[in-house]
DNA sequence: GAACGCGTGGGTAACGTTACCCGAATCGGC
DNA sequence: GCCGATTCGGGTAACGTTACCCACGCGTTC
């Protein structure tokens, strides 16, 4: 019974078991060519009667790894899981395995984060929403290929898999303007050292939402306060904005973890959704969907982003080295979060 | 610039460059004994130089992969980043990485999960609630050292972290009981070919439900609805129950995600909580706490079972054998989504 | 002053798998 | 019935790191 013990059992044993080369097991398990069907019946029948599984630290000193790496900057963003959703699915009809790590609160937490995944030597790399600059992602991608969900920086050595914010700012500003709000405001997430490229989809909502309402002849009702996608960060978002005169009569968040904060806030206050101020997320996760919150929110489709992040990985994997760009069109999603502003004439 | 080609730096590389053997290098990179302050600087330097990183492949080739493997069941429960904020707090001072893995649906998906860490030659295996078999388990702890979160079997192989179920759910029955309800109905998790120890979180959970309720001379008014403790499943269980005649006027859901579906169903209904219906949970997620949603939700600390089943693992690779249970004991924490029964004579 | 011990550094053989190459056997075509 | 081509199987040398051993030189002890 002392099974900690014994040595697992390797290529070797198999080919002893079968009579046959450690080579030709080999090329069983990898289906490689130049193989007889009798062979691979003998030597499939002698792996399930040892019960032998290929050692992925052997396999890595000669090539592959057969794993994705997956970097979350966290694992509290509901909308993480449906791309997630999507990348297995992608990923079930092969031999890939995928591992996730998460990068932690700063730049520095998660560059160590992406060493650890290359240490690993994963075959493939996809990086959701990664904080660290520019110049590190490409570094990477010069070592693993990779996949960036989530930024809007071009680049010629990684392929990237995006949400159109732009459209989905737009939606939620115009949403509130057309229910006759002029005081709008926004809660976005402070951007960490990553230059000065407006690239994220962080700054890309707020740049647009700054946009819109310019164009809406508004400018003077811009208020934004920079925090962080969470609901900490949407706490304290709204508290700044609430504390202002006068206060906002909307709040854009940037992302429904941050909605979720600024309920509180809002509550907090005394403040009623949607009577005394209306509140809109971005994700739309499930939770955004419960009668009890009923958030306004856009849809981003998670699980095609993922699906597609997976296929992408592959064809990198397989060797494919032009740059891919591929992007969802968001929808809006109103609920009851969201209507005419208390003193509007309607 | 083509970085993708050349060759990673080895430790042969480091050694050359500083003039000294790979023995030497790799007795500074585990600071092993036999190395002089100045020789450790030299090589140091060299490492620096040239941006060296061990292969965490060839390391597992002969020993550790400095790697720690977590199981999950699925990414979506909120309760699991509190449990792994914990793991990592105790990882942060050492050299060991936490990789995550889902589960998957069903027993077989989340054993072939187990195997690709194993696999990978993980030095240490955080199972939460795992669905396969005890003796899966036991088979799995042979080879790695291994914790288990949420089990209630006991195994000399492997360690266990758990809270005390049994009083989690004493606590919420009693607390509901106390409210007056006398139609308490449950909402659990089906059990999937576990044998027919109840082991289980969630086992305890519903067993304990329907003992205290025979103590309390409620025998009669038990209804069980097993799905599972997700958001659909809670739902599912909800429309169930509500289904009943007489329905119950107050539910206990095993988990806080099951209960938000569960929020869903009873809003379709038309009933509104807790005036119609009181709520339950179990978990006391970050969204329980949502001033909208306010859940009556049991809390059990998961920074501290993340942060012992880390101290744990860490002993277990360094080498003890005996096993370990370690027992947390959870609190209630009553909300608004608890009251007494509608026609109850206050 | 010889013997011994200790501190320090290096040589080398693994670990398990795969890629490359080579040889043997079989087959088909004229 | 011979020759080239094709198919199938095996031998072997890596991949990068570490554990084990040995060698050397210096200081200490009788």
């Amino acid at each position: 019974m002392s099974t900690r013990q014994r040595r697992r059992v390797t290529i070797a044993d198999v080919a002893r078991h079968a009579g046959v080369s450690t080579t030709a097991v080999s090329k069983v398990l990898r289906s490689a060519y130049g193989v007889s069907p009798a062979m691979r019946d003998r030597v499939r029948a002698a792996i399930d009667e040892l019960g032998y599984r290929p050692r992925a630290a052997a396999r890595a000193m000669r090539g592959r790894t057969y794993t994705i790496g997956v970097l979350l900057p966290d694992l509290r963003n509901p909308f993480f899981p449906d791309i997630l959703d999507g990348l297995y699915e992608q990923l079930a009809a092969t031999d890939y395995q995928a591992i996730i790590v998460t990068g932690g609160p700063d730049a520095k937490a998660e560059s160590r984060a992406i060493d650890a995944l290359v240490d690993r030597q994963v075959d493939g790399l996809l990086m959701v929403a990664p904080r660290v600059a520019r110049a590190r992602l490409e570094e990477v991608a010069g070592q693993v290929p990779a996949v960036v969900l989530g930024l809007h920086e071009k680049s010629a050595r990684y392929d990237t898999v995006l949400d159109d914010d732009e459209v989905g700012a737009e939606l939620v500003v115009g949403h509130l303007i057309g229910l006759g709000h002029r005081r709008i405001a926004h809660i976005g997430q402070r951007a960490v050292g990553r230059g000065r490229a407006a690239a994220t989809l962080h700054e890309i909502r707020a740049a647009t939402y700054a946009r819109v309402m310019r164009e809406q002849g508004l400018e003077g009702e811009i208020a934004v306060a920079l925090t962080s996608y969470s609901e900490e960060g949407g706490y304290q978002g709204a508290r700044e904005l609430l504390a202002r005169s006068p206060r906002p009569t909307a709040i854009f968040a940037g992302a429904d973890q941050a909605a979720f904060g600024a309920l509180t806030a809002l509550h907090e206050a005394g403040l009623s959704v949607p009577a005394d101020v209306s509140l809109a997320g971005y994700d739309n996760t499930r939770l955004a969907g419960l009668s009890q919150i009923s958030l306004t929110s856009v849809d981003q489709d998670g699980g095609v982003m993922g699906r597609t992040a997976g296929r992408l990985l592959l064809e990198r994997v397989e060797g494919r080295r032009s740059a891919v760009r591929f992007s969802v069109t968001p929808t809006l999603v109103p609920r009851r979060s969201t209507a005419p502003p208390p003193d509007s004439v309607a």
